[in-house]
DNA sequence: TTGTATGCAAAAGGTTTGCAATGAT
DNA sequence: ATCATTGCAAACCTTTTGCATACAA
C-alpha cells in the first residue's frame, strides 16, 4: 500500500477512536499499519510477527484485542474462511474472495459485475442484511502444481 | 430431514466409500446422519453430542477424522465463517448464506437467481474455480432483538 | 486525574498426532 | 489376511480472561 494510503488510513483510525471516545494508542497504529499492507487476510498470530519488528514487545493479546478494536471500529472486518483461525481484512469496502479450498489462501477479487446483486427480500425472514460477498472456491494456481507433481501441501 | 432423504444420503456414503476404496463404518454412518439432519452448520464439538445419543462410545477424534472423510468423498463442505471453528454443511449443491455478525449464526439461503453469476474470467489469474456462494452479512432477527433491548448476545 | 489499554500468566477452546487395538473387506 | 480406522492420551494451536501496571486524554 502507498505511502499515502497509509497515511489516510492514520487519519481514519484517528478519527474514529475521536469518534467511539477510545484513546489512540501506539499498538492500535502499529497494528493498523502492519494490516493495512498485506492483502493475504492474515491471522492474528501472523500480524503479531510483523507487528514486533516495529514495535517488538507488544504482546499477542493485544494484537488479539486490537483486532477486535478495528473490527468494532470499522477499519477491519473477519474474513470468511473455512479454516480455523480467524483472519482479518483491512479492506472494508465491498469485494470479493477467490477461497483455495487446498492451502486456504484467500485472494481479493475486485469485481464490479457483482457488486449490485440483489438479494431476494421475501426470503431473509428479518434478517437484515448490511453487505454480502461472493466467496469462489476452488484451487489456486500453486496448488495446481502441487497436485500434478503430486507433492502434499505445506500451506 | 425426511426419512426417504435420509436413506439416500446412507446410499450417497456407501458408494463413495466404494469408489474411494474406503471402509464403510458405523461411525462414518453416525457421523453423517447427524450432520444431515441439522441445518444450522454445526461445529464437530457440537456433532459429537448427537453422535454419542446414537453412538456413546465414539471418540471426538473420530468425528473430527470422519468429518474430514466427508469433506473428500464429497459429502460435506466446510463453511465459511468468521469464527474460529470449522463449521460443516452437508448441503453441497450450490446455495447461499446469510452470516449474522452477532451470533455467527449461518442461516441457508436458496435463490435461484443467484446461482448463475458468471465470474469475470479474465480476473481469476489461473484459479481454478468448483463452486461458489453468496455470503450476506448482517444482523438476525434474534441479535435484532437483542440490540433493541441492549441484552447481551448469548449466542 | 480518570478511565481505558496493555502485558503477563494462566486457563479455556479447538484440532491434530502417535500408537496400539479393532474392524471392514 | 490385509490395510484402514478407531480410541486414547498427549501435544499443539488459537483465543480469552483476571489482574496489576502503564498510558492517553
Amino acid at each position: 500500500m502507498p505511502v499515502s494510503q497509509q497515511a489516510t488510513r492514520l487519519g481514519e483510525l484517528e478519527a474514529a477512536c475521536r469518534r467511539h471516545g477510545v484513546p489512540l494508542t501506539v499498538q492500535r497504529r502499529v497494528v493498523l499499519d502492519a494490516l493495512s499492507r498485506r492483502t493475504d487476510h492474515p491471522t492474528a498470530d501472523q500480524l503479531l510477527v510483523d507487528v514486533r519488528t516495529h514495535l517488538p514487545g507488544v504482546s499477542r493479546t493485544t494484537v488479539y484485542r486490537v483486532l477486535e478494536t478495528l473490527v468494532r471500529l470499522g477499519l477491519a472486518v473477519k474474513t470468511c474462511t473455512p479454516g480455523s483461525a480467524v483472519r482479518f481484512d483491512p479492506r472494508t469496502e465491498r469485494h470479493h474472495h477467490l477461497v483455495c479450498l487446498g492451502c486456504e489462501r484467500v485472494i481479493d477479487l475486485h469485481a464490479p459485475s457483482l457488486d449490485r446483486l440483489r438479494l431476494p427480500a421475501a426470503r431473509t425472514g428479518g434478517f437484515e442484511v448490511s453487505d454480502y460477498s461472493v466467496h469462489f472456491r476452488g484451487t489456486c494456481p500453486d496448488c495446481r502444481r502441487r497436485a500434478r507433481t503430486g507433492t502434499r501441501r505445506s500451506r
